[in-house]
DNA sequence: GTATTTACCTAATAAAATTAGGTATGTTTT
DNA sequence: AAAACATACCTAATTTTATTAGGTAAATAC
């Protein structure tokens, strides 16, 4: 089975959490660790996640450094100082945003 | 404090399932319907509704019928056999994204 | 009679992801 | 050694989806 893509609209919020939790990581390596943090049922692809860490990059919140390791270069990611303020509304912003689509799809039966 | 946007991409899923619950529903209600099962903390956009639920009609997912109710015209709209159909994988496949972000904002700290 | 609520809508733009590739090195399998 | 797979980066064109920024019109509340 394939994974799926991701929640639309989570992806700079899910980078900045694993860069949070992790300190630094390259992009393949996030792609990894959403497949298994989620068991293989999510991943975010590439051609989504490399655009989304040039913009974070370039809005200030990344720092990048490139590292050649085993003969292939990795370009490793960094949260800013301003990265992580803005982490955490980010996250709590998008917990909040999926709290309210469960209570859609699980609406109180209370009306008796 | 103004009610966010639902979460980007459940925007569909999240009207076959209040029509699923409710059986027919006009536009405007569903707006209504978001705000209060959310408690006012999201809300979906007309701008985002509207061709939203052309492009199901369009897709044959739902039918809509026009009736004048005190001096107002409400479109409304239910599932066809199609979107019923539908409606189950679709809200189905939307959880299992919900729950992958969340184990990905909430990740298992198990190493060791 | 003004503001708010109800109730529909669209056009232009922006944001974000998908589709569909490409490059290159290292490792494993046959 | 050739083929396949995994690692590791990337982009261009398109599509999808939502936002911004409105508009129309009737009913109701103040």
């Amino acid at each position: 089975m394939e994974p799926n893509p991701v929640v639309k609209g989570s992806l700079t919020t899910i980078i900045l959490k694993l860069l949070e939790d992790n300190g630094r990581m390259y992009g393949y390596e996030m792609t990894k660790a959403v497949r298994e943090s989620t068991a293989n049922k999510m991943s975010i692809t590439e051609a989504a996640l490399y655009p989304a860490l040039h913009k974070l990059v370039e809005d200030g919140l990344l720092t990048t450094t490139s590292e050649k390791v085993d003969g292939r270069i990795r370009k490793y990611y960094a949260l800013t100082k301003q990265g992580k303020k803005e982490t955490h509304s980010k996250i709590q912003a998008l917990k909040e945003a999926l709290d309210s689509v469960q209570l859609i799809l699980n609406p109180k039966l209370s009306n008796g």
